[in-house]
DNA sequence: ATAATAGTGTCTGTGAGACATTATGTA
DNA sequence: TACATAATGTCTCACAGACACTATTAT
């Protein structure tokens, strides 16, 4: 066969709930050219001598490999292409938006998370097109968080509606009326989405809270039939 | 460099409502192996010595240079990768969801329209998994149906409110009320993405119809706020 | 008691769903 | 005239949005 023409791959844009209530998307050190020791999203290169049975085993093996992690959600974004985003000739990544539980640590100095605002706002920059990756998966996050319980994922299993709040306003990008969340997490309720523990959670200051359950079904979002923020 | 390792390129999901209201998808006659002779989706290689600038491009040039059509919309859907989809090995392919004017027609005798649900229900076999790009991309055309203008696109430039429903009823494949998608052309009117032209259609019996333009801004679906059929 | 935070109740507006009614053409 | 089809009107219901009010803890 011929000389290799196309390069494919798969680009993880992982992200996770900071305490502050801003979402942080996770960054590798580079330890190979191009680009090698700078800081980019963690990915692998696909083709028939890995073992991976898809692209989407791939993308699971690049957080798995790379950050030791396994999100709560993942979901294929798009695929960009064309001659310029890598150095080494015409090549193919398939971005994904990976979903962590607010409690994850990176375990090495390799691994580092980032206010997603700094990728954004371009003040972290990133090698490759990796800023328009990220851009992608936030606006896919952003455009489900509208009409899903999407932003659930970002919350450890037992969470207070406090959390879910601050995690839909993070994924938002602006504030949500309480009672509207409320409304909805009754519904999913009703559906068997969610569950309440009987449990609270007794915070320094004020009425305690209760502790719901997150009870997910087949890795997928409650839709929800109206747009928040008309 | 090394041999090839992965074969990258994109299909086409093209779509066209057809006079009796079904959904139907463009098919070609494959000129070269494998599965040389059969009728499958028009698609193309990408690879560094196409001159592609993106593989948004590639997707266009696949429609164009196959079938000498070009679309009313085009979307990528998904991207599925894996090592038996191909004979030739491990591939990648970049599904796109393509919506055709209902007055098109095939220009030779290795270009096909058929049934959509001929391909759904598999009594139209095709080869590699186009019936799962089919799949992939049908549904995506049904959900973005629920909450968007999209099947608009499926319709010539001037059309009336009963040929909208047909093409809202084909793009779900259930019943819609008319009134409820009166009220959302009505909407998308003020908005400026519909326009009156005033000029009636003179059917063979009953009432005449309004005449609408279909003015879509910068090749993307108007949003509703709320989904049909809760 | 007071502050702080969680949870509930009430009212409004919008638009989907269902169905009845009116309008405008042809045979 | 009768018939067929298009367009409009009316009523209900669900839920988002806004804001007031009540509840439960710590200090």
């Amino acid at each position: 066969m011929s000389a290799v023409e196309v390069l494919a791959g798969v680009d993880i844009v992982a992200l996770r709930l900071s305490e502050a209530g801003a979402l942080q998307v996770l960054l590798i050190r580079r330890q190979r050219e191009p680009y090698a020791g700078q800081w980019a999203l963690p990915g692998v290169l696909v083709n028939g001598r890995c073992v991976d049975a898809s692209l989407d085993a791939a993308a699971e093996r690049a957080l798995a490999d790379k950050a030791r992690l396994r999100p709560h959600y993942l979901e294929q974004v798009a695929t960009v292409g064309n001659g310029v985003r890598d150095p080494r000739g015409w090549s193919l990544s398939t971005c994904y938006l990976a979903l962590l539980a607010a409690d994850v640590e990176p375990e090495d100095d390799d691994l580092r998370f980032v206010d997603l605002q700094a990728v954004l706002s371009g003040q972290q920059a990133l090698p490759f097109d990796h800023a328009q990756l990220v851009r992608l998966a936030a606006e896919r996050l952003q455009g489900k968080s509208v009409y899903s319980s999407l932003p659930l994922y970002l919350l450890v299993s037992r969470f207070t509606v406090t959390e879910a709040l601050a995690a839909f306003q993070a994924c938002l990008g602006e504030p949500v009326q309480h009672t509207t969340l409320r409304g909805r997490l009754e519904r999913m309720k009703a559906q068997g989405w969610i569950a309440d523990t009987g449990e609270k959670n007794y915070p320094k200051m004020g009425r305690p809270q209760y502790l719901l359950e997150h009870r997910p079904q087949a890795g997928e979002a409650f839709i929800f039939d109206r747009s928040l923020l008309a």
